[in-house]
DNA sequence: TATTATGCCTAGAAACTCTAAGTAAATACA
DNA sequence: TGTATTTACTTAGAGTTTCTAGGCATAATA
């Protein structure tokens, strides 16, 4: 398998959303989950992961909360916004449309009318 | 339907592959089949495509050929290489791939051991 | 004759990802 | 106890790809 997370350009921040939509999780953990749940195949970079979060946050489709661990370890939490969860909901249709237009070329004379 | 070609980053290159798998077309044509085919999803800027098509042709993928038509008008006729094959099927694995570590992310505990 | 369609090309801005580094503290291990 | 690893977040800069916006030239059409 040849990992090609340069195919998620563009849909990153779906995925995102999607994760949060599931649970708030804070950075570090998306990462490993992602990895984990993908069994290695996304591998986001802290470099790609960190700034897409204060994007989304920016926009209003997340929001972070820092919370102090009893060890005195701090994170931030993501939680999804009602904003996000519109958002999300309108790129879930976005990518139907694509993916039905990537079959339309795909093969074509399929069904065209 | 909202039309989001920015899905299509990292993938217009397998597009373009599979399209001209198809058939060999001049760049002015494919933005005209592509928007055709996808029912007006796709449409390919001119900005987008020719430097597509130049990188892929420098990449050995596609060659181009000139051809004067009678009434004195140019095409650049793009024809797959043997190495543009190998790329798209090689690309095409890869899509699953993706496709399937997706479905692991949007469906959690579908299956996982 | 003027407009539209055909057909190609490119420069520069914008968006997104990666590399690569830094900061800091807790935990594991020898 | 000292060192390495893991946890956890941040950012600067380069590279890639797309879009905007324009240019050039000829044929068909109104």
């Amino acid at each position: 398998m040849v990992p090609r997370s340069d195919l998620l350009k563009g849909s990153s921040n779906s995925l995102l959303l999607c994760l949060l939509e599931q649970q708030p999780m804070y950075g570090y953990q998306i990462v490993k989950e992602l990895a984990a749940r993908s069994q290695g195949y996304f591998k986001f970079k802290e470099g790609t992961l960190y700034p897409a979060l204060h994007r989304l946050e920016k926009s209003g489709l997340i929001t972070g909360k820092w919370q102090m661990l009893p060890n005195g370890r701090r994170r931030r939490y993501y939680y999804i916004t009602a904003k996000g969860h519109a958002k999300l909901a309108l790129e879930r249709t976005q990518w139907q449309d694509f993916l039905k237009a990537l079959k339309l070329i795909l093969q074509p004379g399929a069904s065209n009318p």
